[in-house]
DNA sequence: GATCCGTGGCC
DNA sequence: TGGCCAAGGAT
């Protein structure tokens, strides 16, 4: 695997060349935690933004929350961000700006879980441990043609790598087995001929690499309306902050009434006054539900006060920092008008 | 262990 | 078209 990534291993902004120092803690964290159930090409104007913005865990420390989740914005799941933040401050106040470069010590910072605490041990301070992300787990159960189902294969799974993990470039040894997965053992159609593993791998011996791993099924995804309030005053519109935790927490978003199994209407109005009701439908899929959303708009005088929220030009709407599904509200509000 | 948590790309 | 998947973590 080492000799397969010094030919092979991908060129990323966050990565030090095969064999070479360990790159700085600092771009191998923000790359883990970005990198989280997330693609590379999607990670990767991210990652240039926030490290010119923020170059090192002192300057991340300093910045204002708001800023900073503005900036993830679009990227996905929230809680990154909000413990990005966290961890930077800890490490700033409670590790004189430097990450602790063993796996334990790094697991207790948030947003550090077994992944990322491996492979930031390994990538950034080259200790051995044991980096056990998707790409390794499909790698891994094809080479031993593993039966058991995920998830519940993951201890046998992490026991299968910590015995091919070498002591000598654990970082490159895990760089090597995720760049593997991502571009030749690859969940359909893998490459087996271009693959250095194919000689010992059981699954393409068996006839079906692709098979590998096996996965429970998944439960169907049901759908919620909801219907989000566009409310205008002199030519700015009102932008909620959403509660800290949660989906899409801590992020800006037009007001919405109750998230239901049926279409809400104008329940849960920011304020009374004349909605009219749009047919425009916006259509986001979660993790877990897909929304149809709706649009209720008004337009209010000047002097129409006390309500909780932001009041944003809407011309500078593209700077608010809307997670995607508020920014097709705006969208489709644009195709409207 | 099961659920929640985004988004975009792919076939 | 839609189901699947991606360098997972927190609760």
């Amino acid at each position: 695997m080492l000799a397969w990534y010094d030919a092979h291993a991908r060129s990323l902004p966050w990565r030090a060349p095969p064999g070479s120092p360990p790159p700085d803690p600092y771009r191998v964290w923000l790359s883990e935690v970005m990198l989280q159930q997330t693609q590379v090409a999607a990670v990767i104007p991210y990652f240039e933004m926030f490290t010119t913005r923020w170059p090192d865990f002192a300057a991340l420390a300093a910045a204002d929350d708001a800023e900073v989740m503005s900036a993830w914005a679009g990227l996905g799941y929230y809680a990154r961000a909000r413990n990005l933040l966290a961890a930077a401050r800890v490490v700033a106040r409670e590790h004189a700006g430097r990450l602790p470069g063993d796996e334990a010590a790094l697991r207790k910072l948030p947003g550090f879980g077994a992944y990322t605490a491996a492979a930031v041990a390994a990538i950034a301070f080259g200790q051995r441990a044991v980096v056990v992300d998707g790409n390794v787990e499909r790698v891994v159960a094809r080479l031993f043609a593993l039966a058991d189902p995920l998830p519940g294969a993951k201890a046998t799974l992490r026991m299968l790598v910590d015995s091919i993990t070498p002591d000598t470039r654990p970082g490159d040894f895990a760089q090597a087995m995720m760049d593997l997965g991502a571009t030749i053992c690859t969940p359909r159609s893998p490459k087996c001929l271009l693959c250095p593993l194919a000689d010992r791998c059981d699954a393409r011996a068996e006839g079906a690499p692709e098979s590998y791993p096996f996965k429970a099924k998944k439960a169907a995804r049901p759908v919620r309306h909801a219907t989000f309030f566009w409310l205008e005053r002199e030519g700015q519109v009102l932008l909620v902050r959403r509660p800290p935790r949660g989906l899409l927490g801590g992020m800006r978003g037009l007001p919405t009434g109750p998230w239901a199994a049926a279409p809400p209407q104008l329940e849960e109005a920011p304020v009374e006054t004349d909605w009219t009701l749009r047919n425009a439908s916006i259509r986001h899929v979660f993790t877990h539900f897909e929304l149809h959303a709706t649009l209720a708009t008004a337009t209010l005088g000047r002097h129409i006060d006390a309500i909780e929220g932001e009041w944003w030009p809407i011309a500078r709407l593209d700077e608010a920092g809307l997670p995607r599904l508020f920014a097709k509200a705006v969208e489709a509000m644009e195709s409207v008008a």
